[in-house]
DNA sequence: AAAGACACCTGGGAGC
DNA sequence: TGCTCCCAGGTGTCTT
């Protein structure tokens, strides 16, 4: 689920919900996530929400007496419940506010609930890229940073420190958007080429959000409407079948573990 | 300093 | 029907 479009269609979805909101109580059932749930997390009970941020796939429920630093990972999700909504088995942390509870479920237990204290950032957050979004991330400071590296084009756009928030299904698209083979040599990709997947990795998660996130099954919010998860994505998921550019059947290696699908017509 | 391996978990589907 | 194996949207940390 949780790419960066689901990650901020989640921060869009619960904002209005939390912002103004008291936290009564944080109910911690299953404190065993990716990192122990700290006990000074109840610092920001009694505190009001003043914003809902994202920096790359992390959320930020920020108050005056510090933020909830809370990561979706693999299989984690937020929602807004009635307060007397009984949690299922992988409900694991309930934020309980004045009219809702905004509840996080996550099965395999890869997401995170921080503490960051105010004024401070977490370290977590320090060594991140650019936001893939806004003018942080452009085609000047991205080529420089892919001329450093010799890996392959997709590992190196999923690497945090050189753009943050691709993940790899948006990898797999923006890359065949921009017609380049992901096994491509970063530091041997043409200055025009490097600004066209600059362009690709802007628009394609630009578009995912509009769409409100393409992967999400569950959503957040009251109004959670069903449908944004069929979505059409270019290959992902589609090896084997015929590319929607050239019909070339789509091929599929595994790079660094990870699922990569691609036309070798098309992508060079 | 950079790149690859490994780690953390559960659930679902394929194959036997 | 039931068991085993493999795979899945992430990413920090340890090892070369």
């Amino acid at each position: 689920m949780p790419e960066l479009p689901e990650v901020e269609t989640t921060r869009r979805g619960i904002e209005p919900h939390l912002v103004g909101q008291i936290i009564n109580s944080i109910q911690v059932r299953q404190p065993k996530l990716r990192w122990p749930v700290p006990d000074c997390l109840q610092t920001l009970c009694g505190q009001k929400i003043l914003k809902v941020t994202r920096r790359a796939k992390y959320l930020l429920i920020d108050t005056n007496a510090g933020s909830a630093l809370v990561h979706l990972g693999m299989s984690g999700s937020l929602r807004l419940v009635e307060h007397d909504e009984p949690p299922a088995f992988h409900d694991h942390v309930d934020m309980v506010l004045d009219q809702k509870t905004l509840r996080f479920t996550d099965p395999r237990r890869f997401g995170c609930w921080l503490y960051v204290e105010p004024n401070q950032t977490h370290s977590l957050l320090e060594k991140l890229g650019p936001e893939p979004l806004t003018e942080a991330f452009e085609a000047v400071g991205f080529y420089t940073q892919l001329r450093k590296t010799t890996r392959g084009i997709k590992q190196a756009i999923m690497d945090n420190h050189i753009v943050v928030g691709v993940g790899n299904i948006y990898a797999n698209e923006a890359l065949f958007l921009s017609g380049i083979h992901p096994l491509r040599q970063a530091n041997r990709i043409s200055k025009p080429r490097v600004e066209k997947l600059c362009n690709a990795i802007k628009t394609v998660l630009g578009k995912a959000i509009q769409q409100g996130g393409t992967t999400l099954k569950d959503f957040v919010g009251g109004d959670g409407q069903p449908g944004y998860f069929q979505q059409q994505l270019a290959v992902y998921g589609r090896a084997g079948q015929p590319c929607l550019k050239c019909q070339t059947t789509l091929k599929e290696v595994r790079v660094g573990g990870r699922s990569t699908v691609y036309c070798h017509q098309c992508q060079r």
